[in-house]
DNA sequence: GTGCTTATATGCTTCTTGCAACTAAGTTTT
DNA sequence: AAAACTTAGTTGCAAGAAGCATATAAGCAC
């Protein structure tokens, strides 16, 4: 039998349960200057009037988690994507996945708000900076730390609303984790990408240098690689191999 | 801009919103003749009266996501856990963690309902079938499948409630995952364990048989253990050396 | 052509992993 | 008591992966 101190399962009257409100943010992630970059977008209201904040939105009646968040990807990043993966005009898709659900009770001073949290991996040239109320930020995230540092192009650092620099720790982690099993490397990749521009990514994102020779044989070795017979154009010097990725076998 | 046929990103009144039911469904995982098992629960009403289903509620005022798994465990399976890790009188800590959010509106017949779900692993001798209305069942997941089987103990499959088998499959899949690069194969296990049980809990939970010598080494090779020097008793044939997970360096 | 820079390949060493055979320590059988 | 049996634990070897240094190739500038 459970404790007979601890109040029952199922309260007495409607009082004890919490109907909060439930909303989607999405950490869009990109890669520019070997560095990664974190949409943002400038709060309009109270609390944390002027503070950079992901974007995000509530959720509506008829609508799932995914669809959401692929909604607000829409609206405030100009991005279509799709849980699945979908392409979008330009043929590349976005990568867009559940991340972890923030719900401490204190999060939103003004009342009980749930937020599912979604990660979103853009190539560069896609992410807009779509009004002047949205902005890429460095990202930066120190082992160890809970919670992620922002900088603008000028090296200042921003404090974010919210539990948000915690989110985005949580996504830089998450990615980082999945990393070596999955193919999220080339997300954040054109659809036509040479091996160190693939070696830079992995290098952003895990935040160290890795040998050249080796990644090289992985990346070949793991047959997610497609040859295109193409050659990068005007580099000065000799300009390496575009592959492709090979999505499924 | 965003595009012009899409509705606002904040629809003009109310009505368009949901203010969902918000509730933690928690997978309790146990490990008993080398099978993956799961406690479940029978359900007392419609929809799925009768049915099985993972022990879940509704979150509380002012309680954190993560407090409201810790009730539910404590309430439906008279298990003490935090997500740090507490340690129970015992001395063994139990493991929880979130795993994933399920949010399809029509999920629950009668209402939204978003959930949840959290996991925990637990330390066979730990799980009680706390009333008639729980019980351990078998938990199979086939490859490529997105949702997971349930075996009793004469080996009758079952169907269960909402979409608690797709939570089942995503549960594992995490598991699997996190096998390798954390330390959560010893929470199936008890302070003391053997290397030859150690080995058990991750074949059941891979769904494939190890390398004897290979994993030995690995695993001694962690740093992650520590020999008590103490045996193995009354086992007929040699005793194996007890060994005790090493928490932090 | 030379010199510079980056791309790509190769040889070597070290570490890891899988496989098989071996020894060790108990109990049971004869 | 000795032999047989079963599981614990070790060791040697081969195949593979990863780190490191070096060599060759291909473009451009001069």
């Amino acid at each position: 039998m459970p404790p007979s101190r601890e109040p029952p399962i199922e309260p007495l009257d409607a009082a004890l349960y919490d109907r909060p409100s439930v909303t989607v943010d999405v950490v869009v992630l990109t890669l520019r200057g070997g560095c990664l970059e974190v949409l943002l977008v400038r709060r309009k209201e109270h609390p944390f009037l002027n503070y950079w904040s992901l974007p995000g939105g509530l959720i509506w009646k008829g609508e799932s988690l995914d669809e959401a968040a692929a909604r607000v990807l829409r609206h405030k990043a100009g991005l279509e994507a799709e849980v699945g993966r979908t392409r979008r005009p330009g043929g590349h898709p976005i990568y867009l996945e559940q991340l972890y659900t923030f719900g401490n009770p204190n999060r939103d001073p003004r009342a009980r708000v749930i937020s599912v949290a979604y990660y979103a991996l853009v190539e560069q040239s896609h992410v807009r900076e779509i009004s002047e109320e949205s902005a890429l930020f460095r990202l930066l995230l120190r082992d160890e730390e809970n919670v992620a540092e922002i900088y603008d192009a000028k090296g200042k650092k921003y404090s974010l609303a919210f539990d948000h620099a915690e989110i985005l720790a949580v996504a830089v982690r998450r990615i980082r984790g999945k990393l070596s099993y999955t193919s999220i490397g080339f997300e954040l990749l054109p659809e036509r990408f040479t091996l160190r521009e693939l070696q830079a990514v992995h290098e952003a994102i895990l935040q160290k240098k890795l040998n050249k020779a080796s990644f090289r044989r992985k990346m070949l070795a793991s047959g997610l690689l497609q040859p295109t017979g193409e050659f990068e154009r005007g580099t000065g010097f000799r300009p390496a191999e575009l592959y492709r990725f090979r999505r499924e076998v």
